[in-house]
Formats: structure tokens, sequence, C-alpha cells
RNA sequence: GGCCCCGUAGCGCAGUUGGUUAGCGCGUCGCCCUGUCACGGCGAAGGCCGCGGGUUCGAGUCCCGUCGGGGUCGCCA
């Protein structure tokens, strides 16, 4: 006799033997005579035939049963010959009901899987899970976690736990607070990562670290944000940014190779982030096809048409830009569907989205057309790499908004027209990314952030000169992105306090206040620091994007709504008088001394 | 915080220029059939049309507000 939990697991090979399942029942149907009830684990589908029809026909779908039963090919003549629950099916001789089950409030089939709304979904997500198509992405998440630490385990990295109550830090972004019940009007935050606590691990000489550590961000969601998110964080002492992305590749490919059955050509190709913005105009390029941008800024320098021009009243620091994006065949779309591109480009912010027809001669229509000079109008489907019936879009402003726009109007470009190969597999890193980006400052002066975080290194550390011309100065930061995701960022770090304090000093954080915010991490790099660097994976995501799911939400467990509520719990919810007190919420801290 | 879409039976949806008794499929319940597998047949129950105002002789339908869900821009070092 064998004993088996896994229903679906069952093959011809068990003929004859017999079993013990555990499971729900999928389906019951009575015929001739004879009852029929498909049980259901998490491995799969089995048909049970129950001859008591006493005992079967109380059965309702999603009852939680134990039956006993010999395993059995299935009779010959049967009308239909995909046998839709596997190979085999069960003659039960005891079927026990474990406990009985209330009418579903919604389909629990596979079948069924779409369509229903994702707050009753997750009110009743016990029963979602209990999908097989949500099993299957839970179960695909647990061997993603198991791959990366054999991986870690296999290139000697120690798995070290850091704490999910700590200091705030004001930079980046909000953070989740929790009350001190000892220390009165003090608060603990919830990390948005560990980075400040690995850095402090290379410091104390553990070479090789990783976790797969909960984040917490209380920023505004998406489908591919969560208030809360797994991240595979990892750092290594004494390496450089060929040792972080020669880990990850590795990583990379077991996962893809053993999950998804593909192989990642590596090296993952590189593209610097100047390289991405100007062909592709963001840092996350989707490379699952062409219509790169084309640069129309030197074009028009002299253009009579207005759009195209740099204003004379404009800021001499910003960089205006002309770009624009081909669509293939886009000169046939009808006036209304053109329109339509305007109201898109609107409602993304931009002021409109010019384009250019070019006719089946060579011709160019559309209203901006007989604004260009004719030398432009001549040379003009050829710079843009166009051909006849091709739409050309153009955007005009400052440079990174233009650059928005014609990434978000490329990847549109490339879904309406079909151009994007769902089954693709595109990697590329990201490489070379500025230190810091212009911002306006607190008083309307100009200021500078950082872009990746303030522990990043310069690109180039014998010279660092990075303070001299901030806007200038690249960073040894590096981006892993997937068919135009971001699933991973890391960068090689600073290691000396003094190149650090000019970093703080750029972005105009004063040394009370970095004393006061990173103090704690400042001291330790006067300990002989090893030079140190590491990556994050954003586990979610690239769940998501192995799994198939349009949200993270389809590879989390109990995930939130977009207000950040969830159904089944009811959380968040208010507290009681007496727990505010106690928590001592209401109180102001003392300051120390 | 801005913008867009959606809220009709347990679930998924339809509901015409505002018109009389709000429909369909699945599910549920009952009966029948009986090696079926998204079985089939007959029948029944099941509705504050998210909520609150307004316009109108009359509102599921139009307007305003609000709540909830989804998407997106800002935001996310």
């Amino acid at each position: 006799m064998i004993r088996t939990h896994q229903a679906g697991s069952l093959r011809t090979a068990d003929i004859g033997t017999t079993v013990t399942l555990t499971g729900w029942v999928a389906r019951r149907r009575d015929h001739g005579g004879v009852a029929f009830v498909d049980l259901r684990d998490a491995s799969g589908v089995v048909q049970v035939v129950i001859r008591d029809e006493e005992v079967a026909r109380p059965l309702r779908s999603e009852f939680c049963l134990r039956i006993v039963g010999e395993v059995a090919a299935r009779p010959a003549g049967n009308a239909n010959p995909q046998l839709a629950t596997g190979d085999v099916e069960v003659i039960s001789s005891v079927v026990e009901v474990l406990s009985e089950a209330a009418p579903l409030p919604f389909p629990v089939e596979e079948h069924a899987s779409a369509g229903v709304g994702e707050e009753l979904r997750l009110k009743y997500r016990y029963l979602d899970l209990r999908r097989p198509d949500m099993a299957r992405n839970l179960r695909l998440r647990a061997s993603v976690t198991r791959i990366i630490r054999d991986v870690m385990a296999a290139h000697d990295f120690l798995d070290i736990e850091t704490p999910y109550l700590t200091r705030s830090t004001p930079e980046g972004a909000r953070d989740f607070l929790v009350p001190v019940r000892l220390q009165p009007g003090s608060w603990y935050a919830l990390p948005q990562s560990p980075q400040l606590f690995k850095q402090l691990l290379m410091i104390a000489g553990f070479e090789r670290y990783f976790q797969i550590a909960r984040c917490f961000r209380d920023e505004d969601f998406r489908a591919d944000r969560q208030p809360e998110f797994s991240q595979l964080d990892i750092e290594m002492s004494f390496c450089e940014q060929s040792d972080v992305q020669q880990i990850i590749e590795e990583l990379l490919v077991r996962l893809w190779k053993d999950l998804v059955g593909y192989d990642i050509p590596v090296p993952i190709r590189r593209l610097t982030y100047a390289e991405s913005m100007r062909r592709f105009g963001i840092d996350r390029p989707d490379l699952r096809f062409g219509c790169e941008l084309v640069d129309f800024t030197d074009y028009f320098a002299e253009t009579p048409f207005r759009v195209f021009r740099k204003p004379s009243d404009s800021d001499p620091d910003r960089a205006f830009h002309v770009g624009a994006v081909v669509m293939p065949g886009g000169a046939a779309q009808p006036r209304k569907v053109l329109d339509a591109w305007q109201d898109w480009a609107r409602s993304r912010g931009a002021r409109g989205l010019a384009y250019v027809l070019v006719g089946a001669g060579g011709e160019l229509a559309g209203p901006v057309a007989k604004n260009l000079s004719g030398t432009e109008r001549a040379g003009l489907a050829a710079h843009a790499g166009a051909v006849a019936g091709d739409c050309i879009f153009f955007a005009a402003g400052d440079r990174s908004e233009a650059l928005n726009l014609l990434a978000a109007a490329r990847v549109e470009v490339g879904e309406r027209r079909g151009l994007i190969d769902h089954d693709a597999w595109e990697f590329v890193w990201v490489t070379d990314a500025p230190m810091f980006e212009a911002v306006e400052g607190p008083h309307g002066g100009r200021g500078w952030t950082a872009i990746h975080h303030p522990f990043t290194a310069p690109a180039d550390d014998v010279a660092a000169d990075f303070h001299e011309r901030p806007g200038e100065a690249l960073s040894k930061a590096y981006d892993i992105v997937l068919n135009g995701s971001e699933i991973g960022g890391g960068s090689i770090r600073i290691h000396r306090s003094e190149m650090q304090q000019r970093v703080f000093d750029v972005i105009g954080l004063s040394r009370e206040e970095a004393a006061s915010q990173f103090g704690f991490l400042l001291d330790a790099f006067a300990y002989g620091p090893p030079p140190h660097g590491g990556i994050a994976l954003g586990i979610d995501r690239l769940c998501a994007l192995m799994a198939g799911a349009e949200s993270i939400r389809d590879v989390i467990a109990f995930p939130k709504t977009a207000s950040g509520s969830d159904p089944l719990t009811g959380a968040p919810s208010p507290i009681t008088a007496s727990q505010r007190a106690e928590a001592g919420i209401d109180a102001v801290a003392q300051p120390p001394g």
C-alpha cells in the first residue's frame, strides 16, 4: 500500500495500488449509478469514482475529503479521448468528509479564474489561492527563492538578517513608522531596504552577504508596487561591478533554465545609461522590438516652425530636445485615431504629440508638415528612417520631458502595431548612470539629488572631481532590466569617508544632518572599510514576469489593494484609546541631554 | 494630490433617444437522465441597479457629490 497526498501526481504506473488521497472536491457528477468526484490538491486533480450514491450525493464543491481507494485505468470507450483530470482514476473504498464547505462566493475552477473582481478575490484569498493558476504562481515563487538560496550558498554567501525595526532616514521614500512604548514620542521606521546594514556587514568582515528581505515604502501603489515587497539583497567586498554582474547572471540563467525552460544568452548585453536614453528615451528599455528614437534637435536648429525651436526665454541650463519615433504603417491611421494620440499625450502631461505622415509617394502630410521648410521636408523621412506609409511622431521641449514622452510613445507604438514578441526574454544591464540630477532647491534655487543613492561610488574615483561638475559625473551603478521592467539595481559603494562627505556636500546635506542621519555609517567608515558593492533584485516583479502575471499581486499570497487595505483582515484599522496611550503616540520626545 | 475606467442577483455580464413587470450565462436549491469530465433536460429561489442629493410626470440610464475597486501621472534616494 502506498500513501500519497499528491492527487495530481498519480500516474498509470500507480495502477493496481491503493492510495490515500486528501484534497478538495473540485466537481461532483453522477452518471450511471456512479458518482464522480474531481479531487484537487495543490499538485493537480484526479478523478475518484464513488460507488455508494448515498455517500456521494451530499458532497459539494470544496468539501475537504480523505479518500482511500485503488488506482485504476479508465474504462475504454470513453466518448472524450482527451482526459481532463489525468490518466487514471481512483475507485474509492473509504470516503471521509473532513469538513464541509458553504456555497462559494466565486468559482474556484481554473477555467473561470479570469474575471472575478480583485477585491472579492482578496477578501477570500484562501479560496483564490486554491485556484490552480494562483497555486502555480506561489509554487513558482517558492522555487525561485529555493534556487536563489542554492546559488548563493554555492558561492559562499551568508544569509544574515537585519532589523525590521530601525531608524527613520528622511532620504528617499516615505517611511512606515512604529511607535515605541518604552520611549514615548520616539518611533522606529520599517526599513526601505537593508542598504546601510549590509554595508556595515561588509565593514564587519562578512565578505559575501545575502538576504531575502522585506522592504517597506509608504508611497502610492502601482500594478508592480506594493507597500511591502521582497528583494534579494546582496553585498560583496573587494569586488568590481563585473563580479556582481557575474553572480546575478548565473542566478538568472539558473532561474530561467530550471523554471521557464529558456537559456538566457550570457553575458547579458550592456547599455550605458547615456546610450539607453539616446536610443530609447528611458533607463529601462524594452528591447523586444525596434522603433528606436531619432534625434532631430540639430536637424531643426534653424526651423521656421516655432514648436521645434528652442524658446528664447528657455532656461539655459535645461537642454532643449527635438526627437522622433517612427510608427510603421502609421500613416493609415484615421484622423480620429491621430487625435486620440493627442489626448494620450496630454494625459501624460505633454502639450501634444506632433506627427508627420509619409504618403505612398514619399510626400508628407499632417498639420505639422506645412510649417516646415522645403529642405526640412525633403530630408525628413530619410533622417527619421521612415518609409512610405509610416507615421513619424515628434516631441519637442525640455530634453528629459521630451524623451519621457517619446519613450512612452515608442512602447505604445510597439503595442498597437503588435511589434512586441511576448514570448521573448530581453535582458540588459544599464550602466554608468549619472551620479546626480538637478532639482529645485528648497528655496527655489538649483540643487542636486543622488539618482541612485548617496552611497554610490563615482565612476572614476582616481580623478574624483565629481563635486566640481555634479551634472557630468557618472556613477558605478548598474541596473538589470527585463522586457522594459527594472528587476534589480545596484552599485559599487563609496568606502572612504572623505569621498562620502563630498557626495553629501553636493546634495546639500550638511555635516550636522549627515552626522545625525548616517553618523553610525560614517563612524564605521573610520575603521578600514573594504571596497564593496552589491545589488538588489525585486523578487515580486521577477516572479510576476516569470509567471506572466499582469500584477505583482498575483505572486504575493496576501497583497493589499491600491488604497493599502487588506479586505481579508480589514487592515489597517483604528486602535483603541488605551492602545494609543500605551504606545505613546501623542507624546513628545524629549531631546537627549 | 491630478486624470481616466468600473460599481446592476452569490459570480461574470446585458440593459436602446430616460418609459411601465430590470434580463442572460454560470452557480445555488428541487426533480429527471445517467461512464461523465465546462455533461444533459425540466423547474424554483435569488435585486436598496454602491451610497446621498438633484433634474424630470417618470432615473439602472442624465447632472453633482461621496464611498469602494482598477489603471496612470506626480511620487517611489
